[in-house]
DNA sequence: GCAAAAATTGCGACTAATTTGCAAAAATTG
DNA sequence: CAATTTTTGCAAATTAGTCGCAATTTTTGC
């Protein structure tokens, strides 16, 4: 199997795309946090200049490496499910916290029929739940 | 049964704002379509403020009338589940269309449940699912 | 309805976020 | 390794979002 490291270089190789050191450094950060801003990648990729990591984003965005949530006022980031296993979201509306929730098969596979009823074909979906978390309550 | 609109008003009112013009006029413009961004909206309501209409939105955010949802690049606002009928979204990632999904019982219940034991109270949550719609297959 | 009080709006200035052009640097090719 | 192609960093330019404040609109209590 793989390891994600690989396949995101493969993902890179196969688009024609070059394997480099700030790609490779923003795709770490990517890995050691479930979630956060763009600031925060900024903040977490001192060597990496602003514009660098925008346009790496969106290449990741386009290649299927990362996808945005919106979760409370700004957007996160966080690799998809292809490179992490498949989750959800639960974000605690008092103390901010998210939690990754594991994925379950009876959800997934109502989403399907669902989609299928509107003869839409699902390739990738995202759920966030909201509400308190255990230390709110 | 009262009419959203009437509803938007008690919202306002019961939390000491005033119905204003502005206010009346978004929130139409809100109903008027399935989502939109905060450009199209300015766009939307020409006689309205920019200042005014992110004033407007967190207003409406803080009152649970209207919800973000981030869909591709740019967020976008929407009614919340009390103001519109519950319901997801399909968005086909060819032709960028969304689609409104109806609720579904089964799949509101296993939600909860999900949450549930994650000691988690769910009140709230957003669904996306990504995908082909029916022209672009 | 009307005048006073309270809340909101529009405007202009301002700060933050995101994008772009381009020369220099790094990666890929053979 | 040299030539070619892709990226990067930097600075400048846009675009998005915020803020202070005087003018205007709403609300309140007759």
């Amino acid at each position: 199997m793989p390891s994600s490291n690989q396949q995101m270089k493969f993902a890179l190789k196969s688009t024609g795309h070059s394997i480099t050191v700030p790609r490779k450094q923003l795709f770490k950060t990517l890995q050691a946090h479930e979630a956060q801003t763009i600031h925060e990648l900024v903040a977490r990729c001192p060597t990496v200049d602003r514009a660098t990591i925008y346009r790496t984003i969106e290449l990741f965005e386009e290649l299927g490496i990362v996808q945005r949530l919106q979760i409370g006022w700004k957007y996160q980031l966080e690799l998809t499910d292809s490179y992490v296993h498949h989750h959800h979201h639960l974000v605690c509306t008092r103390c901010g916290a998210i939690i990754a929730l594991a994925e379950d098969a009876e959800l997934e596979a109502r989403l399907i029929t669902l989609a299928a009823t509107a003869d839409f074909t699902a390739s990738d979906h995202q759920l966030e739940i909201r509400g308190l978390c255990s230390n709110c309550h």
